[in-house]
DNA sequence: TTGACTTTAAAACGACCGTTTGAAATAAGT
DNA sequence: ACTTATTTCAAACGGTCGTTTTAAAGTCAA
């Protein structure tokens, strides 16, 4: 009796499918630390489970990286692009505002947690600062179809007289915003001395609608 | 007569100043491939000296690293800063276009050559994902300057009615935009399908002036 | 219960890490 | 030219890295 308990507590305990544990820490540590800096050692230590499972799941470091994109980032950032969809696709009249508005929205507020928002942030910047294999796989499972929707709903409201490419820079400043708020946290703290709490950061949204929107020039 | 010669050519070979090779070939490589992903061994293979060097000048790996933001990466982030400010303070009609002009211009094509440019900005996004004891050098030294000038040149065009925080996230944006343009090439040339020659750059910056402009709302 | 298969565990592998040592080479001062 | 201080060097240090090995434990159909 007391030995069948006991069993079932470890299970409870390491809640099985150390492969999923090892992923969700995996992906904590490599966005807080960045590749390099974290050691396989240090990622089966907080999975609470053997080194070894590295190798027999992922076959070694590397493969555990770009899995934690193929498996965890993907889509988590898929769930974000359907939460703009569905929002924007709900609108009677989707005029540039309320799509930039559901954008925002759905990348900033999001469906995602703060902390969950940034590893993902983390995550990413590495990516586009240093792209390696995973690179590949986020561009064109996320940014592109993300970016196409974009083109698609914007393009009826670009000015005719303006080059064809223009557009397309104006949704890549839309992301660098976008991207750059969460990523530059630290600077913008210590630039303009005040913390980034929920007031901060709903006045924040509000400016990057307006800034984003006086962008596109509509 | 010919040992003299072989020693005046070795020293030209290593040109001195084993310090001045180390903190750059250093940067380059922290540039490149981040803190953690360098090795001192391959930093001082680079610059063609011994391993113990390391320590004799800079005492350890992590003093190397911020040394080099402090006696390169600061002055010339300051050197862009002096092209920007001799730009702005010899305009006769410092209207919010040519200030944006100015600041675009001097922090895209800038003094600098293109590639002192992509490490330049690969360093500085390593430290805003992941802030260490050189952010803050860069931080007080480079970023607070250029925001006050900022912010001094346009508040005069600002709008009345509107709160006094703004105009600090506008800065921020377009701090965001050029920073972004920069150190997501790898994301653009993907997306967009086109490659980063000399015409693309032209069209970016007038893209990237006008949608700062746009932005401010002014 | 058996037996084939999957998963985890502890220990060890060689390689490379940042750092230190102590002596040799060079430069500078007198 | 001799002394002193500065700079560079090869070699080795203890430690940690990613990966592998070998064996035990768990899983599950027959």
């Amino acid at each position: 009796m007391n030995k069948k308990t006991d069993e079932t507590i470890n299970k409870i305990k390491k809640s099985n499918k150390t492969r999923e544990r090892l992923l969700e820490k995996a992906e904590h540590l490599f966005a807080q630390k960045g590749y390099h800096a974290v050691s396989v050692r240090e990622i089966t230590a907080a999975a609470r489970c053997n080194m070894a499972s590295v190798n027999y799941h992922f076959k070694n470091k590397k493969n555990l990286y770009v899995e934690v994109f193929r498996s965890r980032w993907v889509p988590r950032e898929l769930l974000m692009y359907e939460t703009f969809e569905k929002s924007v696709d709900s609108l009677n009249d989707p005029v540039p505002k309320l799509i930039v508005q559901s954008l925002v929205r759905a990348y900033i507020e999001g469906p995602l947690s703060d902390e969950e928002f940034k590893m993902h942030r983390q995550l990413i910047v590495r990516e586009l600062n240093n792209p390696t294999e995973a690179f590949e796989l986020v561009a064109d499972q996320t940014m592109r179809p993300l970016f196409k929707k974009l083109y698609g709903l914007l393009n009826d409201f670009a000015p005719e007289n303006i080059d064809e490419g223009n557009l397309s820079f104006d949704i890549m400043s839309i992301f660098g915003i976008i991207l750059y708020f969460n990523y530059s946290r630290p600077m913008i703290s210590r630039i303009t001395g005040k913390p980034y709490d929920a007031d901060f950061k709903a006045r924040l949204i509000e400016h990057m609608v307006r800034f984003s929107l006086n962008g596109l020039g509509v």
